[in-house]
RNA sequence: GGUCUCGUGGCCGAGCGGCUAGGCAGUGGUCUGCAAAACCAUCUACAGCGGUUCGAAUCCGCUCGAGACCUCCA
């Protein structure tokens, strides 16, 4: 079965075909780094990452862009407000460079922290300026674009009668336009619904670089086509982001391209749905955001407990990517003990003992991982199958199901190509990794195990009930006892 | 107001015409000095009403409810 990927532009799922064999061209679109990351930047970071991952595991050399905005964006209405940067920059009193860098290093380590594998080549906005300013001229060429007080913009309506605005949103832009009139104005644009390409830049304004049009900055949606064009082509073969970013960032960088190369920049559009918290998007504006960091610490007023960035991962990964994941304590609970209970079959794989005969289908199994995956990146699918198959694995160790040394080898393969490789999950260190630590739990457990022989209850209860209150938790079974750090 | 999505068991979430996922919690059990952990078993739901069909959670219509986009947000 080959893989089928749903294309926001079709509104299906479409056999995957790269535009050249082998290889595939992957944009996503990356955080504006103005802020901490929060749930919801992990959501497109870890949903891009297994597409990833699952496309280079099926041997395609995959380029992957993720860009870093660092101008551009702007506040409010989308023309104009402040930049986001500079007005942080201000904020703190800093150069917008300085929070550039503070913010795209704190995403990296988060990005880290939850596997994320990095891209191939992560642009940012300002390094492109030149390739920006080279786009707007072909646009302004083809005619689809004007100049008004020093600043370019995007003639939508103009566009729309020769191609359309609204092909990947689905948009009518005809009753849009009515709607826009009215409260367009006396803006320096022709159309309310017209988007800067290139900006003038104010006075005051610090973050600005020479054109032909004077002084001023790119807009926001310019930078996706130009860095998108420059390191994968004028078409390629899979866009992504968030939803929320379709229209009309995505509309407009398929505008922007076919207005100037005359050609749809992307062959599929994927979409990753957003994250709600009490049923609402998690949003910057709406001040309802945990970071990634509060998650990992379980500083935050909503969080029970601190959660790891693997609970984070397997949490969303849990859900489709196409559907909207709510947030709660419960749910990431849920998670976390589920991925601990799945993570333990890499440990008991290796201790089941082979038969001759088998009782269980491996072959099945790894077969309806790869149709799970195929199918749209129906990760909670995969897992479900992966759990299946720990029911199998423990009834193995348990002596009540056969399995050959052969399935048993091919299980092992499975889980870590799964697991691993596709899913982007790995074990996390269970505490402190201090020779200190362990050689002193050893001799305590050693002593604790005397007591137990000696059935010395008091002594040994003693020891288990003061290491809990540190939450040292100790482990008693057949084989003898084990701790770890909770 | 326009465009679009979605309403699944205590919770989270797949499925998208028949074979009634999966996880967590709960309950029962195995193991254990006790406990924890672990393991096994178990709980049968698809907002409401109508229609299409031999058969619908799955298709169509209506009603109710929730959300997203239409301004920046992943």
């Amino acid at each position: 079965m080959e893989l089928q990927i749903y294309n926001t532009l079709s509104r299906k799922k479409e056999l995957f075909e790269p535009i050249s064999p082998n290889h595939v061209g992957l944009y996503v679109c990356g955080p504006t780094v103005y802020g901490d990351a929060h749930l919801g930047h992990a959501r497109p970071a870890i949903t891009f990452d297994v597409v990833y991952r699952y496309l280079e595991h099926c041997g395609y050399k995959v380029r992957y862009v993720r860009n870093i905005t660092d101008v551009g964006h702007l506040e409010n209405d989308a023309d104009e407000g402040e930049d986001k940067i500079a007005k942080k920059a201000r904020l703190e009193q800093l150069e917008p460079m300085e929070v550039v860098q503070y913010f795209s290093d704190r995403y990296h380590e988060n990005m880290d922290q939850l596997n994320v594998c990095k891209p191939s080549i992560e642009p940012r906005a300002s390094g492109h300026i030149i390739e920006q300013i080279e786009i707007i001229k072909k646009i302004l060429d083809a005619g689809y674009a004007y100049l008004s007080e020093g600043s370019v913009y995007f003639d939508v309506e103009k566009y729309n009668k020769d191609h359309r605005y609204g092909v990947l949103s689905g948009r009518n832009i005809e009753e849009v336009l009515e709607n826009t009139r009215q409260l367009a104005g006396q803006s320096e644009k022709k159309n309310g619904f017209d988007f800067a390409l290139w900006k003038k830049a104010n006075p005051e304004h610090i973050m600005r670089w020479p054109s032909p049009w004077g002084e001023g900055f790119p807009g926001w949606h310019l930078e996706c086509s130009a860095m998108g064009c420059k390191y994968l082509g004028e078409e390629f073969d899979i866009h992504g982001g968030g939803l929320d970013l379709m229209f009309p960032h995505h509309e407009s960088e398929i505008a922007q391209s076919i207005a100037a190369n005359g050609k749809s920049p992307v062959h599929y559009w994927m979409h990753n749905n957003m994250i709600t918290i009490n049923g609402q998007k998690m949003g910057k504006s709406l001040g309802n955001f945990i970071t990634l960091d509060q998650f990992f610490t379980g500083e935050h007023e909503s969080l029970q407990q601190a959660y790891s960035a693997m609970t984070i991962r397997f949490f969303i990964l849990q859900a489709h990517y196409r559907s909207t994941v709510d947030f709660s304590n419960e749910a990431l609970l849920a998670a976390e003990k589920g991925m601990k209970r799945l993570m333990s079959a890499i440990e008991t794989l290796p201790n089941v003992k082979a038969s001759d005969t088998s009782e269980f289908n491996v072959a099945e199994l790894k077969e309806k991982c790869y149709a799970a995956m195929n199918d749209d990146f129906n990760t909670p699918i995969v897992i479900a199958h992966l759990f299946d198959g720990l029911k199998a694995i423990n009834a193995a160790n348990d002596g009540k199901l056969k399995l050959t040394q052969e399935d048993l080898n091919e299980l092992v393969a499975i889980y870590n190509t799964f697991i691993f490789d596709v899913l982007g999950l790995k074990e996390e260190a269970s505490g402190e990794n201090n020779e200190l630590i362990d050689y002193l739990m050893d001799f305590i457990l050693d002593i604790r195990k005397d007591a137990r022989d000696k059935k010395d209850w008091s002594t040994s209860d003693k020891i288990r009930d003061e290491l809990a209150k540190r939450n040292i938790v100790i482990k008693d079974s057949k084989d003898g006892s084990s701790w770890s750090l909770n």
